[in-house]
DNA sequence: GGACGACGAACGCACATACT
DNA sequence: AGTATGTGCGTTCGTCGTCC
């Protein structure tokens, strides 16, 4: 049974009878995780790490953490998100691991399970036996156990699931309606999903927050945003360059523009932040090609790869990594692929983008605050045009 | 007809609380 | 001292309408 047939066997969703459905299904779930778990820990239980572990695989805690106050360890271990090098290494270490101990390939059962009704003493065969396999898997990687135990319950469950489906959000209803308590643990496990986003929906149903509205942005509706954020904050314009604002002052900008305040504040570090601050003249398809230049000299292997942070290093003053981001993203979205192809193909094919005269020309629309404490549009290149 | 603007939502970190 | 559950917020990806 998959989620397809439980989705269609559901005909109404109000209906108890298909909250009984769902719980079937979940219930099978856990017997199979449970299952191969009975087998993980009969078969390792007396399994202990016989390789050399730098100090931070070695903390006892599995879901937590690591808590590094008063470590002297020089060896430093990696804290940016896990990339594709990493990620086949850890499948490489499932591999070894599932044919050393002859075990089913049920990754996902590993990350699934979890440990309800067990002894949870670190020291028990259960908790000793999964310390065992997470710490197998993060073999030769900097990484702590922690990290990579996570990665494989938000990754390798199945990769990538983004929006959901017509089926999940079926589902989901069914949950919402007749068990709201206990829905997102049960969702979590039917739909392989992180317990994050399924919260959210939560919330967003039951609590309601500020309504976005869909805005056109305009050089005085700008101009309200700016006078708001520097009235809330006392400061003046050139002190708002990359500084980030406390939630109490973009709850009182949110009531200024009548907008909610997360859409604001990605309008002000993706857009405007820039077109303030970024005091020159900016072609947009050569600072393309800077970002390529960047890309080309940097370790990144794909497109997730990518840390815009660090790239934004290498870009003068006034930039954002949303910014670049955004700029260069819209240019390979419609690319079928293009999180998983070499980053020297997404370099090429940008490049070859890049030579398309027809946007040659376009230039980043700049702003400044004029003498009545209203943006206005500066241009720094000499051929003015008309506005 | 491709690029851009503006947003929704998943992903992911960090931390808090409850329980054992 | 560990696990599970719950929450706030920043980052990244997808989509759809509009502009040029």
């Amino acid at each position: 049974m998959d989620l397809k047939t439980l989705a269609n066997e559901i005909e109404d969703v109000l209906d108890p009878a298909s909250m009984d459905k769902v719980l079937m299904y979940y219930k099978d779930v856990q017997e199979e995780d449970e299952e191969f778990m009975q087998i993980l820990f009969e078969n390792l239980r007396n399994e202990t790490v016989y390789w050399l572990q730098p100090w931070y695989q070695l903390s006892g805690c599995l879901t937590r953490r690591l808590d590094e106050t008063d470590e002297k360890n020089e060896e430093k271990y990696r804290s940016d998100p896990i990339c594709k090098e990493e990620d086949e290494k850890i499948k490489k270490n499932w591999r070894k691991l599932i044919k050393k101990y002859g075990l089913p390939d049920k990754l996902i059962s590993f990350a699934r399970w979890k440990n309800k009704e067990r002894s949870k003493n670190p020291n028990s065969n259960e908790e000793r036996v999964r310390r065992f396999v997470a710490s197998y898997l993060a073999r030769g990687l900097e990484r702590t156990v922690q990290q990579v135990f996570k990665y494989i319950i938000s990754h390798l469950i199945e990769p990538s699931k983004r929006h959901y489906t017509a089926e999940e959000e079926k589902i989901m209803e069914v949950c919402f309606t007749h068990q709201p308590h206990n829905a997102v643990i049960y969702l979590s496990a039917i739909l392989g999903r992180e317990p994050r986003g399924i919260y959210k929906r939560l919330h967003y149903l039951f609590k309601g927050c500020k309504e976005t509205k869909r805005l056109k942005w305009t050089i005085p509706l700008a101009t309200k945003l700016v006078k708001s954020i520097m009235m809330h904050t006392g400061l003046p314009l050139e002190e708002l360059k990359y500084q980030t604002f406390d939630k109490s002052v973009w709850l009182k900008v949110q009531e200024d523009m009548n907008q909610n305040y997360i859409a604001l504040s990605k309008f002000w570090y993706t857009y405007l932040h820039v077109q303030i601050f970024a005091n020159y003249d900016v072609k947009l398809n050569k600072l393309k090609k800077k970002v390529y230049r960047v890309l080309r000299e940097s370790h990144y292997q794909v497109w997730t790869d990518i840390r815009w942070k660090d790239v934004l290093k290498h870009f003068p003053d006034g930039f954002t990594h949303l910014f670049l981001y955004k700029i260069c993203s819209t240019t390979f979205v419609k690319h079928p692929n293009y999180l998983k192809i070499p980053i020297e193909k997404i370099i090429e094919i940008g490049l070859k983008k890049a030579k398309m005269i027809r946007f040659n020309n376009r230039r980043l629309k700049t702003l400044k605050l004029g003498d009545d404490g209203n943006l206005e549009r500066v241009s720094y290149h000499l051929t003015k045009k008309k506005e």
